[in-house]
DNA sequence: CTTTGGATCGTCT
DNA sequence: GACGATCCAAAGG
């Protein structure tokens, strides 16, 4: 039985909510992955967030209602996706790092012949939008609203039985705070790599 | 399996 | 002008 997550709980702070998006389901289409890992980031208080300086031209969804998308472009190449939590006005959001693959699983090969195994598919906040075709033009839709291309559902699965806590991956700033959650022993989460 | 270097460009300084 | 909330191919074990 899929429901919408209520908005007043995304309203809560990233650090509270992200654990809590653990199991939920992203939505686009036919395409449907199971949220395995996510990274909370904070508002002006947080070095590390894209919110720290303030809203610009670029992370306003950011600053937007909970339950809103924030995609942004990175690297030159690839789209990263976003669930806005707190009050609006907060920049907060909650990064999607890594879903399992539950449908649409042939269209999400198509989209990435790059993986060799379909936990490949989606096992990194690029490769997961790529995968279910997320990129800019996405940016600022609510993922509460039926009508969206792209949606964030609560089926009923219950919160996974072992849950892993990390530092946040692949940023120099605030690289201290355990800020990363991850469904323990699940093949899609991504790797951790070593800093360069 | 692991490690290394390159790709590529919007955003902010 | 520098640097990313990254990924992938290639090369070596």
């Amino acid at each position: 039985m899929a429901r919408r997550l209520s908005r007043a709980a995304l309203g809560a702070d990233s650090v509270d909510v992200a654990p809590q998006l653990l199991n939920r389901l992203l939505v686009v289409g036919e395409r449907v992955g199971r949220i395995v890992e996510v990274e909370a980031y904070g508002g002006e208080d947080d070095p590390a967030s894209h919110a720290y300086r303030g809203a610009t031209a670029r992370n306003v969804s950011m600053f937007g209602k909970p339950g809103l998308l924030y995609v942004y472009f990175t690297y030159g190449m690839y789209w990263c996706a976003n669930v806005v939590t707190g009050a609006k006005g907060d920049g907060q959001a909650v990064l999607v790092r890594a879903l399992a693959p539950v449908a649409g699983i042939d269209a999400m090969r198509s989209a990435r012949p790059a993986a060799r195994h379909d936990r490949d598919l989606c096992s990194g906040p690029a490769r997961l939008c790529t995968a279910l075709g997320i990129d800019g033009r996405h940016d600022g839709v609510d993922l509460l609203d039926d009508a969206s291309l792209v949606r964030l559902v609560d089926d009923g699965a219950r919160a996974p039985a072992h849950v892993g806590v990390t530092e946040r991956i692949g940023i120099r700033r605030a690289a201290d705070r355990p800020w990363r959650w991850y469904v323990a022993d699940d093949v899609n989460v991504s790797k951790l790599r070593r800093s360069t």
